[in-house]
Formats: C-alpha cells, structure tokens, sequence
DNA sequence: ATATACATTGCGGAAATCCACAAAGACTTG
DNA sequence: CAAGTCTTTGTGGATTTCCGCAATGTATAT
C-alpha cells in the first residue's frame, strides 16, 4: 500500500471523515492541507527531502476567505504538481459530477481516479485507491460514461459558453458580436439560435429564461 | 445537553466528520439518515415512540439517485418537521451562503442555527449545538448579515412568485392568465411588464433572462 | 369634496425572440 | 468525383418582450 499520501480538502468535516476511512487502510504518513497552495508546498518539501508524497487525493472547488491563494482550485494544483512529479499518482474525489470536466481531467491532465461524493463515497474512496495502487483506473459510476466515446448528445464547452453569455445579460445579437470579436465559430445570429434552440429541446425548457432557470439548478453554469 | 439528535445528510464522509465531533459532546442518542424520507420516516416513529428528536441538524440539498423521494430537500423536510413538532430545534448545516435563503429559512421556518460548511465548521457546528441548546441563536459570520434589518428590500412575496414563475418557462402572458385563475391581483399583462421592469431596475439585469440568474444567484428563488 | 400621490391597466410601436425553411459550405463515403 | 449528410448561415414572419405614455382606479390628506 502507499506509505506517504497528501489530502487537499478544504471543509474539515469531511477531512475528518476521509482521514477516518484512511486510517483503517495501511497507510504510512497521511498528511492533508486546507488550501491548495499549502498543498503544493507541502508536496515541495516533500521532494526535497527525497521523500515525495506517492498519492494525492484533492477536492475540485476550494472556498475563497481572507488569505490570498495563488492556486484556488483542485484544478489548477493538480497541473502544478503534475509539471514536477509526473508520476504522482491522483484522485479526484468531488461532487461534480460533469462529464465534460472528468473527461478533461482524465484525458489531459491524467489523473488516475475520479470519485464522486456522495452517499456511499468513503466505500468508493477506498476501493479507488486500492486500484490506483494496483496501477488501475477507477471512475464512479455516475461518471464513468466521460470516457466513452459514445458522448452523442453532449454539451460541449461551446455550449457553456453560450449559456454563460445569456445568463450575463447578453442578448443573442450581441453574442454573436461577442463570439465574432473572440473569432469564436459559429458567430451567426442563426446559428447561435439553432443552438439554443437544441439545448432548449435537450433540457425540455419552453425559452431562454427556462433554459438559463434549468441550466443553473443543474449547477452547469 | 441534548438526549436525543437526528442528522440529515446524504453524504457519508461529512457524516462520519459530523458524528466524530458529536460524539464529544455528550448527547445520549444520535442518528442519523441519508434520504430526507427516511428523516422523516424516524422522526415519525421517533414521536410514536414518546421519545421524539430534540434537535435536527440537516443539510439542505441532498442529490437525486435511483430512490424515489417525496422530501427532496431540507427546507421540505424542515417544513414537514415543523408541521408536527413546532418545538424541535432546527440547525441547518449547509455550504449555501445565500443571504436570502438564510433569511426566510430564519424569519419562515424558525430555524434555530445557521452554520456554513467550511474550512472550521465542525468547530462552529458544536458552538452552535451549545448556543442552541440553551436557547439562543446562531448564524454563521458569512450569513450573520441575513437578519441585519438594513439589508431587506421592498421585494414582496408577489414579485418572488413572478420571478418563480418566470423561472419555470411560462410566459408573461401565461403569468397573467395562471394569475387570474388563481384570483391574485395584480394580474394585468400591463402590470406584470412594469414589476418585472422595477425588479430588472434593482437588480441592474439588461433583460428576463439576466434578471432570473441574477435571483437565482442570490439565492431569491 | 378636492387635490394629490400612487398603483393598475391598456395601447402602440420598436426590439428581440422564436420558428420554419432554404441556400451554401464542409465533411464523409463509396 | 459524386452523392449524401451535417453544419453553418441567411431570410421572413409570427410571437413575445420591452418601453414609454395615457387613462382609469384607489387611497390618503387637507
């Protein structure tokens, strides 16, 4: 089993209950930090003293409070670490549970595991780690669909996009002013409604206002 | 201290962090449940019994999985709760930070503490199980804003029930029309343009769709 | 009773949206 | 290359939203 393994965990009850589950598996050193730059630190001195962590297990979202962070997302230590020990192994463990994200995640910047929060998550937590030792992969099932290739109807960045736009105030002529200043293609009015049009039909909302009220309670935007 | 105290909270790593803490405190009995319906459910038997719950600590929303639910969400389980034992104490125990929402969880629900979920919350979460205990109140810092009387606004429940039903597809002209039906004036296509004008003006949204996400945003509807 | 203020309603036109259809371009496949 | 498919873009028109103005209704104060 791993003998060094660093948690980037913002909420400290959750901490506590990762740190329980973890403790039972025979685990040399747990060490876990609060904020992901105190993560890549700890990760630093770690290297230095010839003794690099072997496995990180990180939240995605981190709460912004009064101290300053020069990395404020799971996201964004996991490239920094990535850049200076590219064969740590990684699991991601949130409640995210977007298609679109884990793909990203896994495919570029290969993490080795992807484990939803959730009911029974601590179970799955385990039994990820298990396979990330055995140098598996390990994906939730609710998830586990990001990697197949059979994504037909999938929305795509694009069409975050647009949904942020709208959901910013923009009205579908300046959008596609937007788009064309950003030379983002397509940029037609046309084409921008034939879009919200599909994603109208894909989320069962009568208009805009409805789909923008869905897009926000399913958290994608 | 309390004898008798039931969790709601679907996941089961910030249960096991919850249930550490708590079991420092000296309280006799404690549950807990991850669906909303299985609160209910033992709330229920729990009063049969003549041994009802003291105190409810619970999250606020708790995902969707292949179980069907009749309580989705902790503010229904709140309300339900309240129906049948007016006196129980009621923390809630969530990362939602919006002013709004804590507010009518406070002003409607009675709800007797408040805290965030965040980097020392299980440290907050057991000063509020104190402070609740002997009768007082407790609203995280982040949320203590809620009750400061400066902040409400001439926003009534009418122009909320707009915005609601804007937010679920209907159009200006169907509002009138659900309106009329329901006998709730004003009712006129004329009138509700001019409220939702008003409402577009305080809250600087350039159209419908940026005023929803904007209320959406604050926690409003 | 009259004046005043304010809310409600109606109306008209400009702007934005929704929607169906068509033309042009891009890509795949045999 | 040719045919077929899919995407992008364009167009026209019905519907809806947006916004200003006017008319009516209602309540309050003098």
């Amino acid at each position: 089993m791993f003998t060094k393994v660093l948690i980037a965990e913002d909420m400290d009850d959750i901490n506590t209950g990762v740190l329980t589950v973890l403790s039972k598996l025979e685990i040399g050193k747990i060490d876990h930090a609060q904020y992901c730059d105190d993560a890549d630190l700890k990760a630093k001195k770690a290297r230095k003293d010839k003794k690099p962590y072997e496995l990180l297990i990180t939240d995605l979202s981190f709460v912004k409070d009064h101290r300053e962070q020069k990395l404020s997302s799971g996201e964004e230590l996991i490239v920094k670490l990535r850049e200076t020990q590219p064969n740590l192994k990684i699991i991601v463990y949130s409640v995210e549970d977007k298609l679109q994200l884990v793909r990203r995640l896994v495919m570029e910047h290969k993490i080795d595991a992807y484990v939803c929060k959730g009911r029974k998550s601590l179970q799955e937590l385990t039994n990820a780690i298990k396979k990330v030792f055995n140098g598996e992969q390990y994906l939730s099932q609710k998830v586990s669909a990001a990697l197949s290739p059979k994504n037909d109807m999938e929305i795509d960045d694009y069409d975050i996009g647009l949904l942020r736009l709208l959901s910013k105030g923009l009205s579908q002529d300046e959008i596609a002013k937007d788009l064309k200043k950003r030379s983002i293609s397509p940029n037609s009015l046309s084409s921008i409604e034939k879009r919200l049009s599909k994603l109208k039909i894909y989320f069962k909302a009568n208009n805009a206002i409805h789909l923008i009220a869905n897009a926000k309670d399913l958290g994608l935007i």
